[in-house]
DNA sequence: GATGAATGAGGATTCATTCAT
DNA sequence: TATGAATGAATCCTCATTCAT
């Protein structure tokens, strides 16, 4: 609308140029969350756009219209899932800290109560979706290798165990979380914070150097912030 | 079958009597395999009863002649699969071997390629699936405990960390395991025997007793077969 | 079901087991009955499945049932109509009575009221159909060389002229024909009966030797049979 | 669109004037060619107003916008191909060259790649488009009749045989040029220049007067221009 | 016991069209 | 003048399930 003079200064024009899909991106993010609680109460195989619509309180149309595919969605969704994962890895903290990693995966995977479920289904459906097994799998991969760097240099400080070579160990955590990840929409009321914490504290002492000996087991100091001896 | 009185000579039955229980079960097993190779191949979301037939070489009427519904048909596969599991844990080994334990996850694992493939898809979906999610939370949770025992009596015997309370423990080695078995699907090229190895080896470090000062890693000695210092 | 004594005798029993499908044929030719006469009567833009159904009196399922795809239902359609087309060519008849081929070419196309317009909508989408346009290809080559042969034969026995050689001849009588069969459903009222023969007359006459002197048209005597002096 | 006062100045509108109808005629003839190629490419039953837009660069808006309907945009490209066709047909020249009039056709169908393939995707659906019918009905006839009078000169000049009357004449050659023109875009590789030339010169043959006793055929002249001894 | 025909709901996707801007 | 978001019906197709045989 080049000659309705709507009253926008230059400037503000500007900012919207420099969104040129108007509110596409934001639809988008609305749709992508729609999708998300879905799948999360659905389950991905039951997951239909008809659905997605609805939670969304829009046509089936309209959820083409900004997808192409229902592939496209999703991998959409994935990627916006990674992204987070990847916020949450890398967020300007210090890069030695495995307890603050776990502690902020707790915090992530515990703020947002979809981020489980949808996951989890994702990562299952993964492997049958072409196109989308090469997304998942190149991002795993990312975090992954983030994860190794970072038991590394934990291992270079004496923080971390050094009996095992990080890259393993880093396949053990995400394997871990992987682990919980499927079983905790499967049994949420085991996954309580409180057993969560646990978990986590169980995981800093498995990878803690040295430990092992000792009388006093760490789950039992589940819930009291970070064990002194771990980290 | 034994109620059945349909006519047939005694010798008959005696022809008959290596098949378990009649042919109805031997055919019921026989749907079961081309489920499991079906969801293996093509995902949960794309498994149908028509893929089924098709596998098992006969026709959709006789897949829903043996399981009433397809429901039926995925519960008594998952009940096929975890008394698989079960019998692998409660092979009348020595009950404290932990070590031998995690061998034989792994050869029940590597010996059927399916194994893991139709283990993840069904957990993925077991959540959604009414009825279904009951049996496999009772069946996990057995499994679970039976393994939390099993750990616990390796603290007793000083083979296994006692720093980490026996049931958070079992729970870590399961997420583990889980976490494995639903990413080796997906990228299998990462799972070489060689790595799976590795990787056991380094959980048996994780869980050994006084571990985690040494220099030597555990992974570094993998594929030799069991570290000494582990359990 | 072989052990119900129903009553039939052995040949009975291996006339049934010639036609395996059972009515599976007979049906499938009533589906292609259907869309032909959905194809006729709407164009095949305006062709779908649920009309075809609509007009065979089953549900859409019932027709994906016998024709795995809407390609495979036009596919069997179109070969069904070259069956019928081949047959009129070649049945039985002197193979080098071109006028009677002219004859049984006007009864066929005017006893089935629905086979020049589904023709015709069956080849302007041939093109645009993956699969289908090869099959058509095949085809109608086969039919333009029986056709050229023919008239190769009529020259030979000086019937027809031979200025012209008998595969342009026979391009030129199957483009006629094929611009008649596009235009027919397009303006029946210009195609009476009466007129048809005209132009079966004069196509006669175009072919015929040493022709093109005479005074009196060919056209003048349509309808009067056949015009001594062709063929 | 004389009657909309748009407030150019008279310098402006002399820029115009290279544009038959302003800025609106010139946009609608854009989209005209994208809806052309469109459909020659896709074919008619593919063809869709986003498609078109995408092929013109702009959005489905604006075809809906310069057309009010899908019907009205085919109904237009079918009369502009219907004016290039009578231009054709009525072009200056010699009123009773049949030989020309052959010539020039060969000359618009060969010049414009898409001039056949679109045209017989309209016919063909000309039948079941409400209100298109009609119009090609129309100016099909206008053009059989001036193609018939030409027929009937060259008939009463002695260039064209008289032993058929001209109206029969004209709707073989025009039956025969919507054979070809149906044919051509299906199979291309059959209808080289050379083979069409062939075609064309054996339509002036079959035309001619006084011929078929020869023994040399025309076809086999084909590709050195006009045979002497027809027209 | 077993077949396979048939159903009908639901799947994703495409499309012409409308309309506020 | 032109955009592009949104609609809702229609497309083909798949599927679990039923049932007469």
């Amino acid at each position: 609308m080049p000659l309705s003079g709507d009253g926008a200064t230059e400037q503000e024009r500007a900012v919207r140029r420099g969104r040129p899909a108007g509110d596409r991106a934001a639809k988008r993010a609305e749709l992508l969350k729609a999708a998300a609680s879905v799948i999360a109460r659905e389950g991905y195989a039951n997951a239909s756009l008809r659905k997605v619509a609805q939670r969304a309180g829009c046509t089936t149309g309209a959820v083409t219209y900004y997808f192409a595919n229902k592939q496209e969605l999703v991998t959409a969704l994935a990627e916006s899932r990674f992204d987070a994962y990847e916020a949450m890895l890398t967020a300007g903290h210090d890069r030695t800290d495995v307890r603050g990693l776990l502690e902020r995966w707790l915090k992530l995977v515990t703020g947002d109560a979809d981020f489980w479920p949808v996951m989890s289904q994702l990562l299952a459906h993964a492997r049958y979706e072409p196109g989308f097994a090469a997304l998942i799998e190149r991002r795993y991969a990312r975090y992954r290798e983030a994860q190794a760097e970072l038991l590394a240099a934990g291992q270079a400080q004496g923080t971390v165990r050094s009996d095992i070579p990080a890259d393993l160990l880093a396949d053990q955590l995400s394997a871990m979380g992987d682990g919980w990840m499927m079983m905790h929409p499967f049994e949420p009321e085991r996954f309580t914070p409180e057993r969560v914490r646990a978990l986590i504290d169980a995981a800093a002492t498995l990878i803690a150097p040295g430990s092992g000996a000792g009388e006093s087991g760490a789950g039992a100091g589940a819930g009291d912030g970070a064990p002194p001896e771990v980290c």
